[in-house]
DNA sequence: CGCTGGCACTCGAAGCCTGAGAGTGCTAAC
DNA sequence: GTTAGCACTCTCAGGCTTCGAGTGCCAGCG
């Protein structure tokens, strides 16, 4: 019943919320009927707003004040009403030119999508470090840094770089990490990160590793190696273009919102989220199981490679934010940074 | 004359801004004589608060409305009238317990501290990144990425470490690299960075490296490699306790503020400047060539090797910061890390 | 002569009222 | 089913009043 909105329902509550998008403000009868032609009187417009509020999608916040999209109005608007631009071929070379990435570190670049993102948006940028699992391993390196400490450095397929410092149990020497290099790269080039870990783990099962010293600190060192890396860690950029939205002119609610941000918490947790599912995902409000960003809407997508999920990125804003622009901005970036962990775009 | 205050007039001075600082309220003169038994009616107060407004110190934002201190109120407090309190053994330690340093990456180090700073403060913490001059170098690696680039490994002798990416002209082999590193290493280990640089150009005048290929390889990847590091990146952490500040109830302010924030010149600007001086300095909101902080003071040290000044870091508030807590704070932590980076504290 | 109590004065904040304007809901007519 | 008309409601802005905090000044006191 809630979905039977009959065609001219529809458009009129699509019309109320992109006027309220584009204002600020609520939205009155009056104002439908003049700016978008749809034939109707003020008057009908009116009973139909009435029953649009019995649905839940609209609410007053006074009785003289015109309505306002409820988080229900906006769920549905995205799900059924939204027309999603696409981007003309100007717009897509804008993003790729962006997009210049070999032999930068990983942090550089994330950190670069989501200061993009956040530009074009004029909302505020998140990018999620991927779990590199499914990138594709081209290259490892160990420099050795002090008594039980090494610098790891990895070079995905792509030219991406990225590295960490481990700790050995046992001082490990130069030569010896020169020739677990070696064969590490022999072996293992071309592999994703997941399935050099499943090769890893198989040959630690294998007899062997028992009896070869060499063998057994590769693969303890290669394991360290690859624990988790930047995982988790959000870029976030642009917050401060969150304080134009004049929603935010209220201290209290901004407040929330910039802890949020400094928190992160809320954001991996709702970023995690939407890695689960395919394509790109909205979060409404404080719809089930989101608390934190009252008032405000989060547009992610997940990038991954072509073998599984590695991580998201996104925009967050007001709710009442631009959908049809921010949307096929954030679909295409998850899509370019796809291949650029792949290692297809150079 | 301006500084000619009679000692009660200078007490009087310093209740009201003390008072102040801790209500964030407009002091009355009945406020004083009650909360800081001077001995005083309230009478005698308001003739000296006239005289203290007279000369420039205090403020009344209307009428009836007590005194407020003005930037100058603000200066005199701090250059004349303020004990700064010196931090006790337990204090020390707390701050001591939190740079376990070793083996990590420069980043991490100074992004922890400015969280340290902020979290200790409850005010906003900021961390220039040092210009690595005057470190000493312990180690040199290059990793050869792909063609014509590579990754330059550093450890300092304190043992952080850092890494960047150079683009060579022309390709170099790993074996080259190799021989590159040895020789710097052999060469170089125990220098400053500074020291590095000048025998590195001293080199390049003699003619051997003329006729000798990889001697000239070698001083083109150094200085390449030794060109400005982290320069001048800033990390800046805690941005949003500001918010519980009452002096940016008012949103235009804060738009202002996080702006700067977000921007980092200002702040970049600043902390160079601390630079130049010796020990604590602070800056108050916008005196002669301050802009950007309108309301707010910085309290920034900056921190060196024993051979020279190479980076800073502080703390910003607002105006009506709690000086004499953060001052010890500020310049303890920026002894600290001076000792991390010389490697004395290991 | 410096300090103090007293007192008139000022000014902002809060509360109240009012009028204007926006927008609604209902009803009766087309 | 749609519309015009109309009474009604509610916010917002402005003006007015009251209240209280705090001042500035003056006269008197030690």
């Amino acid at each position: 019943m809630s979905t039977e909105l009959g065609e001219r329902n529809r458009s009129i509550l699509e019309a109320i919320i992109e006027e309220h998008i584009a204002t600020a403000e609520p939205v009155g009868s009056r104002t439908v009927a003049k700016r978008h032609k749809l034939g109707l009187s003020p008057a009908t417009i009116r009973n139909v707003m009435a029953d649009l509020e019995e649905f839940g999608f609209l609410q007053s916040p006074h009785t003289s004040a015109g309505r306002v999209p409820t988080e229900k109005g906006y769920r549905f608007y995205v799900d059924s009403l939204l027309q999603v631009r696409k981007l003309n071929s100007a717009e897509r070379k804008q993003l790729e030119s962006r997009y210049q990435l070999r032999g930068r570190k990983v942090e550089e670049v994330l950190r670069d999508v989501s200061k993009t993102l956040s530009s074009i948006s004029h909302y505020t940028g998140l990018v999620m470090a991927p779990r590199l699992e499914t990138t594709v391993f081209r290259h490892i390196e160990f420099v050795p840094l002090s008594e039980g400490r090494v610098l790891v450095v990895f070079v995905t397929r792509s030219g991406l770089v990225q590295n960490k410092i481990i700790e050995t149990r046992v001082p490990v020497s130069r030569r010896e990490l020169e020739q677990i290099s070696n064969y590490l790269n022999r072996t293992l080039a071309g592999l994703s990160i997941q399935q050099v870990k499943e090769k890893i783990f198989a040959e630690m099962q294998e007899e062997k590793a028992r009896y070869d010293r060499l063998m057994s600190r590769t693969l303890e060192l290669s394991r360290e190696a690859l624990k988790e890396n930047l995982g988790g860690e959000v870029f976030i950029e642009g917050t401060s273009n969150i304080l134009d939205q004049p929603e935010f002119a209220n201290v209290e609610t901004m407040r929330g919102l910039f802890r949020a941000f400094e928190q992160k918490s809320t954001l991996i947790d709702l970023l995690n989220r939407s890695q689960q599912a395919d394509g790109v995902q909205i979060f409404i409000g404080s719809e089930p199981g989101i608390t934190g960003i009252q008032g405000c809407s989060l547009i992610t997508c997940h990038y991954a490679s072509k073998r599984g999920t590695i991580g998201a990125l996104g925009v967050i804003g007001p709710s009442r934010m631009n959908y049809s622009s921010v949307i096929p901005v954030v679909d295409y970036t998850a899509r370019l940074l796809s291949q650029v962990l792949d290692g297809d775009l150079d």
